[in-house]
DNA sequence: TATTGTTATACTCTATAACTATA
DNA sequence: TATAGTTATAGAGTATAACAATA
């Protein structure tokens, strides 16, 4: 291909915090997808067993609501990580299940939590330590305006 | 339901940049396709007509690059706008077409960009004006790091 | 009556492979 | 040999409706 064959399009677009927001959140994604896979897990995964190991005894539905999943959508994730031995469930009572970490779930919780840990160091890498808080304080007041009602 | 019957878990993640883009993106593109819902666009449609717009002559493939959507993702997409009459094809050489906007495809585009203006002013008025520049920025620069090779 | 976990299902978005016809 | 448009297909992610068992 030659150099600069191609006419370049008029980027109309890309100054659009919508847009920006989306595809950062992509290449974020996509880039953290790649380094977990290589303990085979996906992000989704990974921030469940954190989050179960953070509270043991809890159930799928309430990591459900705090991760905005649908309960119906949460059975075959979580199913998936019993499965793998990652995650243990005791019946509480007669409908539902207390969560916990096998011994195997905390070493890949632990992997997982390395993984991301310098996953985030590198973007944060992009910023100022004050930039990359206010960055971070923008976009949770975004997220907190989520007002969709868990069904 | 009684008030503080649900044991509030502790939030482990929702301190991670990652984890806040995901849901901050996800928040702003779920209000945005409410908005757009009423002149029976989604999102995506709405960023090609603007794009064809501001591109006459463009051809599709140079519209999935820009948008880092697959060339074949690209087909149904399209397909819908020319079915809808919003945008008009011409053939520029043997296996290319030339895009540009219809009138009414003129007209929509308008009326998508007055609601994605309105919509990114309810946004930007959660910060300062300063602040909402530098949201930009730092957003575009974790947007460029986009290094996936288009197929 | 409301909630938990579940099944079934459908729709969107994304990804790959392969084909054709053209350049 | 590379590119434009296309088809078919598969995998995620997400949405709703409905059900049984339980609170």
């Amino acid at each position: 291909m030659e150099a600069a064959n191609e006419p370049t399009l008029q980027d109309s677009i890309s100054d659009r915090l919508g847009y920006v927001l989306r595809r950062a959140s992509g290449v974020m994604m996509g880039a953290l997808g790649v380094a977990l896979a290589e303990i085979g897990l996906r992000p989704v995964e990974a921030t469940i067993l954190i989050l179960v190991g953070a509270n043991t005894g809890c159930t799928q539905s309430e990591i459900s609501r705090l991760l905005g999943i649908k309960r119906a959508n949460m059975v075959p994730l979580m199913a998936g990580l019993v499965n793998k031995r990652l995650i243990e469930r005791y019946p509480v009572d007669g409908r539902s299940f207390a969560l916990s970490l096998s011994l195997e779930g905390v070493a890949q919780r632990d992997a997982a939590d390395a993984i991301m840990l310098a996953h985030e160091r590198r973007f944060e890498a992009l910023f100022s330590g004050q930039d990359i808080e206010a960055l971070r304080v923008a976009l949770a007041r975004i997220a907190q305006l989520d007002t969709a009602a868990q069904e």
